[in-house]
DNA sequence: ATGAAAGCGCTAACAT
DNA sequence: ATGTTAGCGCTTTCAT
């Protein structure tokens, strides 16, 4: 790799120069900004971020936690940012932290060791105050708290809305799978979906689970064990719906006219599934692309409208649930 | 951020002496080295890492370029590299070429500016000379070359073995589906598959699908206008498995009864299809690690016995192919 | 318009 | 055993 020095070397000038006109700051003659350019052509110099990054004290590295790739709703939101981010030169220093609190820790540290300009993290609630007093700006995706800049999905009027859609299409023994209460915009979507049950005359049951597939196999198994009536079932997220629906299957039970199913998240799969699961849509690659947004905006001390940005979610209306009955 | 400086004037002693101790290097009389720690402890100072990388030339920084990590694939494969590699401490700086050569350059020069001591890639073909007179190790992952240590799997006996599923199966009008063929994995699958076809007696026909949902799903939809009478599919992947049997369910064709069906990847989700599909497994966790095992061992110029790891495919017996019917 | 030199935070000779 | 100092590659005053 070739250095500042040498390019200095090659087209004559001082290294300052060459600075300057790699930077197009201060001043240099036209001709000696082609020499200049020439000789970095010739030796296909390329500025060695390490040491740009020590002198002016931040880089172009941002840091993005996330839960858990292996989720697919997240690679989604991850190429949101990604996409976004790489028009302006940033780059991702990326970290999985399992919602688990020290790996959190563990990764904002050596984030901030190599002088990211910024973050973007899925943290858990609790980790929140290790992003208190940093110099750098840090925009929450998918989660909020007061003092720090967010872009999330609206999970209240998600949760509503699933149990609207079943409500309205006419289940009347529901069962409602609540995820891990830790995990907030998962916790939110449960509460505001119990809400809207609860004031409809009908039977509530509530079960929990893991996000994750084995999670959701093992809740959906005693599910039936437990309300073989049920003929309405709110998943916390679409892998346990997923599970769900194969049980329903397995069981020989017909969906949806003995029991309707919704999801939440809208991951890519929901649509290839049998039937085709309808759920809540999350924007998640919007999600994703409007936290690089707005951290760039923060970079750039740009002011900033909205500092939490509250994304729509939406109904994917496909077969698990009926068609809506409506009124004469 | 606390500096060394600061740590050493706070202990009363020299930075070369915070350095010696913070590294384990050279002398320090256990008396200084408590001093220092407290000092350390007190300030909670963590060494500016870009500071070392500079003096070092190199950083704790391991670049990743995969393809896609939309595709549930890759992040399995991420994380396997990830959490293999956290636990010496090192950091991965993450970007999705999309198979274009031009991001694949982008991402290798700019990791190489932050001076990442290696990397690991799934790179196209083409781009691997981008990697040729580079100083830092590099694996390649999922992909292969002469010159480059890689893991990869049996992308042949996997291909192979697709086919000799549904040929011992009863399959006798047989689709298979080929993936783009500038992806040399995915090339190799068909091949194989091809060949093991060719050579047993049976009706092949060849369509060409991209590696996506919507690929697939048009791909398929022409398949059964061209093939009505096809008794069994082989698809490069499991994304357009999925669609496949999405189209299968839809026409009312009996699966395995009228028609087999046979995926790639075992990606999660292929056990929630309904009914559950067969697949060839790829070991993606397992391939990530020992990529990150792999480098680790070059960086610290340990002699590797083998450099290019194959590891195995396996078929993993769902419901979309019968039951094998022993010979008597 | 250009160059010399200091300094970003660290490590490793080298000196003591 | 510890301190002084040069230097990693760059940017930016400050001279000229």
């Amino acid at each position: 790799m070739a250095t500042i020095r040498e390019v200095a070397k090659e087209a004559g000038v001082s290294v300052a120069t060459v600075s300057r006109v790699m930077n197009g700051s201060g001043y240099a003659h036209e001709d000696t900004r082609k020499v200049v350019m020439a000789a970095v052509e010739k030796l296909n110099y390329k500025p060695n971020e390490v040491a740009r990054s020590l002198y002016n004290r931040k880089s172009k590295l941002v840091g993005l936690i996330l839960p858990d790739i292996t989720n697919p709703f997240f690679p989604e939101m991850a190429r949101g940012v990604e996409d976004y981010l790489q028009q302006f030169g940033y780059r991702l220093i990326f970290g999985n932290s399992d919602e688990k609190r020290d790996k959190e820790i563990e990764y904002i540290d050596t984030f901030l060791q190599n002088n990211v300009v910024g973050m973007i993290a899925s943290t858990s609630e609790e980790a929140n105050e290790n992003f208190d007093n940093l110099e750098i700006p840090v925009v929450l995706l998918d989660r909020t708290a007061e003092k720090l800049p967010a872009v999330y999905s609206d999970q209240k009027t998600g949760g509503r809305l699933a149990a609207r859609v079943l409500l309205d299409r006419g289940s009347t023994n529901i069962v409602l799978i609540r995820g891990p209460v830790e995990i907030k915009p998962v916790y939110e979507r449960y509460t505001a979906a119990l809400e809207e049950l609860t004031q409809a005359k009908v039977n509530v049951q509530v079960m929990d689970s893991s996000l994750t597939l084995q999670g959701g196999q093992s809740c959906v198994r005693q599910l039936f064990e437990q309300y073989p009536n049920t003929d309405g079932i709110i998943a916390c997220n679409d892998i346990v719906a997923a599970a769900a629906l194969q049980e329903i299957l397995k069981r020989g039970i017909r969906i949806p006219e003995d029991i309707q199913l919704i999801g939440y998240d809208d991951i890519a799969f929901t649509a290839l599934l049998h039937p085709p699961l309808s759920t809540i849509r999350q924007p998640a690659y919007e999600m994703g692309a409007q936290a690089a947004e707005m951290l760039i905006r923060k970079i750039n001390q740009e002011k900033i409208a909205e500092t939490h940005k509250k994304l729509p979610v939406s109904f994917v209306e496909r077969q698990t649930t009926r068609r809506k009955v409506e009124k004469p």
